[in-house]
DNA sequence: GTATATATTCCGTTCAACGGAATATTGCGA
DNA sequence: TCGCAATATTCCGTTGAACGGAATATATAC
């Protein structure tokens, strides 16, 4: 998997990397917080945001480390890290985006004349 | 559908939006431009595209304009045109793009300190 | 006329995204 | 300490966008 052939992120995707970006959180802060990132306007079900953190894991964008906390048996809040290849694809798609508009601007104008 | 409902939109359709922004064209030519405007790294395959148009055409983003040429029974290039919802959905995505990469940019910069 | 480029349609597969319910844990006030 | 709300994760089933690639059709050039 090149970087190339994850761009463009989606949009679940971006947010969750830019929620980590400050630093490690678990599944349902992030929740939290693209929520609070976004204004409440936009609201992942919770089902949305832990497939993406495990297809994520599965893409080596970001790491998993573990808490203290609940006994043996019991579920344990998980934690995930942004690694180097989550910054630097969080990077790439910013960049992406950069482009994309400066390729759009033009053309938004004629459409509307 | 709402505007917003319809955002973020997918990379294949904001595509094929902002190539129709300048005026009409058929499909395939959509593809060409597509492949021009992305400098040759964008190439979607054909049936992704038509599916989209299909897809647009349901949602009132885009109009079909038939074109003289092929006779009776024959297939016909069809011609599509940015309409008005169209046009103010392309403007929307803009604008969300550019407010996306405004909260970004402050998050950027701490996951690379 | 036949090869090549242009153009559209069709078929089957995969997987992200989703709603929503179920399950588990933590914190807190009465 | 009981119970309730908030926090947190997992599970299940469905949908539809995106895709590769083949088939089909038409236009153009030689």
């Amino acid at each position: 998997m090149t970087e190339q052939n994850l761009l463009p992120l989606s949009e679940v995707t971006f947010y969750i990397l830019l929620s980590l970006a400050p630093g490690a959180k678990h599944g349902y802060a992030i929740l939290k917080d693209v929520e609070s990132m976004s204004q409440g306007k936009l609201r992942f079900s919770t089902s949305t945001l832990y497939d993406a953190l495990e297809r994520m894991l599965g893409q080596k964008l970001i790491d998993r480390v573990e808490e203290g906390g609940a006994q043996n048996g019991g579920r344990k809040r998980k934690n995930y890290r942004l690694n180097k290849k989550g910054s630097g694809l969080l990077a790439a798609e910013f960049k992406r985006m950069q482009t994309l508009l400066e390729v759009a601007a033009p053309r938004l104008q004629e459409s509307t004349r």
